[in-house]
This record gives C-alpha cells, structure tokens and sequence, in this order.
DNA sequence: TCCAAAGTGGGAATGAGTATCAACCTCGGC
DNA sequence: GCCGAGGTTGATACTCATTCCCACTTTGGA
C-alpha cells in the first residue's frame, strides 16, 4: 500500500474512532511500517522517534482500540505490535522460541483457504462467532540455531 | 490415557528433568486434569487443592520445564495451563475474545496434516527448525454472544 | 533412624503495563 | 490573528501478575 494511501486508511479508521491522527501516532506507525515485523515497546522506544514511553503505550491502545495495530503475545516477556491486517494482507508468524523474535510468513491460498473452511466449520458447531485465527510456527530461529 | 498411566509418564518426564513427582505437583496436575480445559492460576487456586500461590506458579514453571504442561498466553490477563500435548493429544483454542475463556478442539486429521506439511515447507525456506505449531480461532462464544 | 538435598509457603521484590494530572497543542469561531 | 474548549502529551506514581527469598518441612537413600 502506498504511503498516503495508508494514511488515509488509518485516518478515516482512527476517526471512526473519534480519535485523532496526531504526530506521535504518525511517528508510531512510520516505526511498527519501516521494521516491517512485530515489534516490543522496548524496540519502538530504541528506535529513537522521541516519544515518552507512556504516550507509546497509551498510544498502541488507541490504535489497537481504532483497528489499525494488532497486539501480539508471545511467551516472551514484551508484547509485540504490528499494523493490523485490514492494512496488510493476513499472514502467520514464525515464533523463535529461543530470542523471541517474531516475523511473518504467509501460507499458501489453496492451504488458507482449506484451514478457513475447516476452522469455520468447527465453529459453527461450537455455536462460536468467528473473528479471526491466529496460526504461530514456534521453532528455533536461523540465528540461534 | 488412564490415571496411573499418565502418572508413571509424568513421573519419567520429571526424572528425567531431575525433579521429584511431589505431593503439590500431583495436586496440580490433577487440577488441570479434572477441569479438560486451559485455565488460569486464579481458577487453580480457587479450586481449593490447598496450595500456596507461589508453590503453584514455581511448580507450572517446573512442570512446563519437564514438558508435562503447556502455558498458554492470551489477550488476557492471566497465563493459562494445560496438560502438554504429549500425554493428551494435539488440539488447536478457541479462545473468546469477550471473556478471555479457552476451550479445546481439534482438527480433521486430513486438514491436519496438509496443514502440516505446508508449515515444514515454509519453515525449511526460512532454514528454521520447527517445535511445534499454534493454531487458535478467536472470536465470541456462546455464553457472551 | 539420620542426614543432606529438594520442596514448601508466606511475604517481599520486580517490572511490564496503566492511571493521573498539569502543561501543551489543535482547530473552529470570532 | 486571537481565544478557549477539548483532546494529547510526558513525567511520575501506581497496580498487580509473576518471581524471588529464606526459614521451615518433607523426602529418600545410607
């Protein structure tokens, strides 16, 4: 997605929120967007847009809260953030269960299409109402191994 | 797996961790197997086994080192536990977003597999080696929807 | 039975995340 | 451009799940 476009994206879901799309926000989105991957606060803070550690976690909040950042927990001691999938594209996590680091991989159409139908099917007789799955590959990473 | 079964399996794994099958670890892991389902530290202690709190959270941790239990973490609050999948049998969660509870299933073992098999493949593209895959399905159920 | 090593329990300590609040922007109306 | 209301920021205090500590108890081999 381009540049502005996200931004209007995010604007109009940050509206429908009734929240505003201010300076420290950008900075946080421009952050989780040039990493690319999910990411700790701990790393947000390092990578040095300047902003107070509260207004970082207040801020996740709110944009968790408008849809436009997902909230990951791992086993790892941080949660993790990245921009939701409505502004990407719905893909997995590969969990290094040894550094904690997480990145994304995609599964194949044919096999998401299949797992979504089996999932959907599972709920409906659990009288479950779907929102989304979250599929994690856990292992050990290149680095540590 | 019958009773005694489980206990002798549980009693090898903790052997071989160097650690002692103890009147609170069986406490526990009775606990959690009378319930079937992931639950949290809270709820254990509620279920009156007479354990210390802190003689519950040091024992999941040595039960989780030993591979007897699993600790699941969500968006709530609280870690939740379960028998490891080696003494009960591989499942997925389906966890409601609304009040944080965790049930189990399981998927057909065809779409398991197939699942599977395009897991590994990614995971050797990424030259990572795979312990194990999470898969969960979030959304409502029955009791809050 | 005796001893040393392992386990227990209660309470203190840790630390990620949240709440508070005074100072500061933002934007519309004048 | 100026002003005020209401939203936002940042420093700090606070919360509470989890971990640490340590004196006491239990366990299992000799």
């Amino acid at each position: 997605m381009a540049s502005d476009e996200l931004d209007d994206e995010i604007n109009a879901l940050l509206r429908r929120a009734d929240q505003r799309y201010t300076k420290g926000r950008r900075a946080l989105v421009a952050a989780l967007r040039a990493i690319g991957q999910p990411i700790t606060i701990p790393q947000i803070l390092e990578a040095g847009d300047g902003l107070a550690q509260s207004s970082v976690y207040r801020n996740l909040v709110v944009l968790e809260e408008a849809g436009v950042v997902t909230r990951i927990v791992t086993n790892d001691e941080f949660a993790r953030y990245e921009l939701a999938e409505s502004l990407t594209e719905h893909h997995h996590h590969l969990i290094c269960s040894s550094c904690g680091d997480v990145t994304d991989f995609s599964l194949g159409s044919r096999t998401e299409a299949s797992l979504d139908k089996a999932l959907h099917q599972i709920a409906d007789a659990a009288g479950f109402t779907v929102e989304g799955h979250r599929l994690d590959l856990v292992g050990v990473c290149n680095d540590c191994d």
